[in-house]
DNA sequence: GTGAAAGTTGAACCGAGTTTCAACTTTATT
DNA sequence: AATAAAGTTGAAACTCGGTTCAACTTTCAC
C-alpha cells in the first residue's frame, strides 16, 4: 500500500511535486462529487487544476487508479470527521448518536465524499467495500466494549454484526435524506435515531 | 409516463415487438448487473439478447433510457417481492421483519436488482430518488398505521420519517452484507434486525 | 555554477462504443 | 393476394476521451 495517495512509483519527490499532486486531488474531488466518474474527463480535472493534460500521468496510471486514491483518502476523512465526536460520550449508545450527529455535518458539508464512496461501489469494487466492512467493525468494537460494560444489549456475535451493519445502514441513509438531499437540523434528526436505536419502536 | 417500457414513440405494436423489447429487457438486467452500466455496451446487450445492435434503438433512444426503464422496472419488482410478506403479520413490526426476511431472499437471487437500483444513483438519478422516496412513503405509511393502533411508538412526524428511513437503510445494507456479499440464513439476521427495531439496545 | 533528476507541456495517437440509415424481411390489414 | 406498416439488419459514420511521448523548464545536489 502506497502511503502517499499517488500510483505506484508516483509519488511526488519535490515540494513542487506534492503541490501539484494535491491540486489534482483536490480539483478530481470537486469534479467527481459534481459530475460522477464517467462524466468527469481526465482533462476537465487537470484544467480544474490548472495543469497540463500530460502531468496527470506523472502521478496516476489512469482515471481508475486516481478515484480509487480518491475513495481511500474520503474513507479516512470520513473517519478522521466522526471520531472526535465520540469523546465525551455519557454511554455508548450516546457515542453513536453523536457519531451520526457529527456524521450528518460532515455529509451536509461535504457532499462530494458521500457521491465517491457510492459510486466506488462500481469504479472501484474493493476500495468501497473495504470502508464499509472497515466502518463496520469499527462500530462492532464499539458495540463490544459497550455490551462488556453493560451499557448495551447484545447477544451473540450475530446480533453484533447485524446491530454494526443496521446502525451503518442507518447513518448512510440519514446522511442520503437529511445531508445530501435535505438540510434539516442534524441533531435533532440525531437524536431521533438514537431514540430508536436506544428503545426500539415497540410499545 | 409510458406505460411499456420502451422509450416514448417506440412501443412495440406487435407480438413479436413485444418479444424483441423483452429479450433486450433480460439481456440488459443481466448484463448491468453483471458488469455495471460502464462495462456494459450496447452491443454486449444486443448480442446477448440475440438481436442485431441497430434494433435496439427501435424501442430505445439511448443506453441511458434502457437503464432508466429498467431502474422503474427493478423497483416494482422488489416492491412486488416483499408486498406478499406483509400479509398474515401479527403486528406492524412484525410485518417489518417479514418484510426484511422477504427482501434479503429476493436480493440473495437477484443480485442485478440491487446493483441496478444502486447504479441508477449515478446513471438516473431521478429513477432512483423516486425509488427510495416512495418506498420510504410506503413504510413510513406502515408506521403510521400501526402507530394508530398502537403497537408501534411514534412521536412527531420527523420521528416517523426518520425511522422509515431508518428502516429502509437497515434494509438495504443488511441486503448488501448479508445478501450481495454473503449468504448467511436471511430469517436469522432478519430476526436479530428486529428484535432491535422492536425493543432497542439499551438495557 | 553545473549536471542530473524531477516535473511540465499539449498535440497527436488510438481504441472503443454510440448512433444512424438504407436495404431488406416479416406481419397485419383489407 | 396485394399493400402498408412494423420490425430487423449490420456496416459505417461519428464522437469522444484516455493515454503517450519527445521537447522543454524547473528544481535539487554537490
Amino acid at each position: 500500500m502506497a502511503t502517499s495517495p499517488a500510483s505506484e512509483g508516483k509519488a511526488p519527490r519535490t515540494a513542487r511535486g506534492e503541490k501539484t499532486l494535491r491540486r489534482i486531488l483536490d480539483a478530481a474531488r470537486l469534479e467527481f462529487g459534481e459530475r460522477g466518474f464517467a462524466d468527469s474527463s481526465v482533462s476537465s480535472i487537470t484544467s480544474r487544476a490548472e495543469v497540463a493534460l500530460g502531468t496527470f500521468y506523472t502521478y496516476f496510471d489512469s482515471k481508475e487508479a486516481l478515484f480509487a486514491a480518491l475513495v481511500s483518502d474520503m474513507s479516512e476523512r470520513v473517519r478522521i470527521a466522526v471520531a472526535p465526536a465520540l469523546d465525551g460520550a455519557t454511554d455508548a449508545l450516546d457515542g453513536e448518536r453523536r457519531a451520526l450527529a457529527a456524521y450528518l455535518g460532515f455529509v451536509a458539508d461535504h457532499r462530494e465524499v458521500y457521491r465517491i464512496i457510492d459510486e466506488a461501489e462500481f469504479v472501484d469494487p474493493a476500495g468501497f467495500r473495504a470502508h464499509y466492512e472497515t466502518t463496520a467493525t469499527r462500530i462492532a468494537a464499539r458495540l463490544a466494549t459497550g455490551a462488556a460494560s453493560g451499557e448495551v444489549m447484545i447477544g451473540d456475535p450475530l446480533d453484533r454484526e447485524v446491530a454494526a451493519w443496521a446502525i451503518m445502514g442507518i447513518n448512510v441513509f440519514l446522511g442520503l435524506r437529511f445531508g445530501v438531499w435535505g438540510r434539516e437540523d442534524g441533531e435533532a434528526v440525531a437524536t431521533a435515531a438514537s431514540r430508536l436505536l436506544r428503545d426500539g419502536l415497540g410499545v
